[in-house]
DNA sequence: ATCAATAATGCAAGCGCTTACATCAACGGC
DNA sequence: GCCGTTGATGTAAGCGCTTGCATTATTGAT
């Protein structure tokens, strides 16, 4: 008791249990590895003591971290929580830790942040989305970080990715929206600039029409941060065009919600006089009025495959698979059957 | 060029630029401690080699991390993240770096959850609310970390904290509540166990009442997780009672959607049959129909004054001063105006 | 030129842990 | 009882970095 009161270490601990802190270290790490009274007497040592092992040490003894770390565009909306939560559930079943940072959907800041957490000794990293710097890969292969790319699923691509297809599945709600009589369409897309994401979405749109004998070039599109406040100026902005469009696909949720808040405020009644969808199905396409018919995508199994896809591969068990998840349509009722 | 590709060290650094270790090690903490032109060898070798310190090394030998610990109850909704996202600019600013991990509003996932990042070297942690073991306090004690509790504001509280009270501003919401003529209240709150946040609104509902003249044992409480599943599920119970309460007042804003979503589902007008009130102000409460009456809580402003005084306190600048953040009543359309 | 100050750099000791290897004890077959 | 095994534990060498102290270079005053 007379004791300098600081955190105690492998040291004190061996000490204390009268072994050498290999053995205490053992009885962490690999407990079989030790035989039943000896490792009694060290845990009630760690107990007693409150020994917490310094991380730090740890990975720098180890060079191994057991951490994954994910760099996703925004944590502001809901967009990634629920996959990221599921990614992170499955990470934590499999014995990781998950280091989350966001980059604003700033490729610099990205590349900042990638260095950051594997300086950080992150054992591999989710990215979203593949486009990205080659450099990039280079600097993670060489540091040997497994990377996974998230939200985005492309055959072509020579990374790993666990997602789905961006283009097919927005071009799948456009069918639905030509089959339901619309012909003056408009978009509010989020920045494709450096996003595969949000550009395979365009393009689906675009697909769509083609598909159904209508030019593309008659699509009305506006780019724009994935906010709601810039869903709702783009969708003020779409109602003043003549002729109006009868209907208004969104990049995402987030910018459907702002449009039909815009709605409202000009009075405009959806889908009565104009329709409106969005992408993601995330909690607020159910909550906004009218709710919003979107397409769904099942994060939680995207986030859960991801994790046991990146942590194979951490583990030198896989040499990164592509795994395509489905999404499908969900009608709401933002979408209106046009009279014709 | 014959070497092997392999992440480079200190040591190569030093090599290639042709000076020790500890002078590039100065270069990249306190470059003004070595002469411009071995700097810029020096930095051009970093430059050159792509060297990333090794942060788990640094973290080592500085005793020092420069990142900062925040554990919040749920990263699912958006009650959380503004603030967040604040704390984190003004951290950056400081130079440090935040990790997050949220505990599922679980005591003991939170213990473990700051065990953790304690051992990951965090200089300091933030954590919501009061309600917490004794022990807690002592473990980051005897680690040095000092720690910051934000959300809440209680001046007789011995731990330094930024927020607001609870009691206070749920008390000023219900006194325009009863202003407004009703006297039938009901609440669904946020389960009050271990969170000293969902107890304060609480308690603000039933001391408005009492001040009025209301007997606060007439307030009809139902208690539930901070789901917008549970404030639906909450509001149809309550929407069964006999008499029907005239107002709903609301934990805060997701379980506020939760039960105007069911209103909708029950054909029960807000705020014509039934009036509904918020807690927070995040975005979902100006999208929702109606838009919510609820209290906005600036959480910007909160976020960032707790970076600044956590940082202060990490540096030895602070002793921990305890911040009171002003709150304010926003009217909007879910509370109705009792005719009499 | 000479010397004391002062600035720039190098040296080397750790930080707390893991792990390859060495050591030692216990045990069964002869 | 002796020896080869096997299993439990100890020894000590790092992991890559920072930093107090020692050493060397530079500068200005004399």
């Amino acid at each position: 008791m007379g004791k300098t009161r600081s955190a105690p270490t492998l040291n004190d601990v061996a000490k204390a249990a009268g072994v050498s802190t290999a053995t205490v270290s053992r009885c962490l790490n690999s407990p079989d590895r030790v035989i039943e009274a000896t490792r009694q007497r060290v845990m009630q040592a760690v107990e007693s003591l409150g020994y917490t092992p310094n991380f730090a040490a740890r990975v720098m003894a180890a060079k191994r971290s057991f951490t994954i770390g994910a760099i996703i565009p925004t944590m502001d909306n809901a967009i990634f929580a629920r996959g990221l939560q599921a990614f992170q559930d499955q990470l934590h079943e499999n014995g990781y830790t998950l280091l989350v940072s966001s980059s604003a959907y700033d490729p610099e800041a990205e590349r900042e942040q990638i260095r950051t957490l594997v300086a950080r000794g992150a054992d591999g990293l989710l990215l979203i989305g593949h486009a990205r710097d080659a450099e990039i890969y280079e600097y993670l292969e060489r540091h040997q970080v497994p990377s996974l790319v998230a939200w985005s699923y492309d055959p072509e691509a020579q990374r790993p990715s666990v997602g789905f297809s961006n283009k097919d599945a927005m071009c799948e709600l456009a069918q639905s929206v030509i089959a339901a009589g619309h012909r003056r369409i408009a978009m509010i897309s989020g920045n494709t600039q450096g996003n595969d994401r949000a550009k395979g979405r365009v393009e689906g749109v675009r697909r769509a029409m083609v598909d159904n004998g209508l030019d593309a070039n008659t699509l009305a599109l506006i780019e724009t941060d994935y906010e709601i406040e810039q869903g709702a100026e783009a969708f003020r902005q779409l109602m003043a065009f003549v002729p109006r469009p009868t209907v208004v696909m969104c990049g995402n949720d987030v910018l459907a919600a702002g449009a039909l808040r815009e709605a409202g405020r000009l009075g405009i009644s959806v889908p009565e006089q104009v329709s409106v969808t969005g992408f993601d199905d995330i909690e607020l396409a159910e909550i906004v009025s009218p709710a919003l018919t979107t397409v769904h995508v099942p994060h939680r199994e995207m986030g859960r495959k991801a994790a046991r896809e990146l942590t194979a591969m951490v583990e030198g068990k896989s040499e990164g698979r592509s795994i395509c998840i489905g999404t499908k349509v969900v009608n709401r009722c933002s979408l209106a059957e046009l009279a014709g």
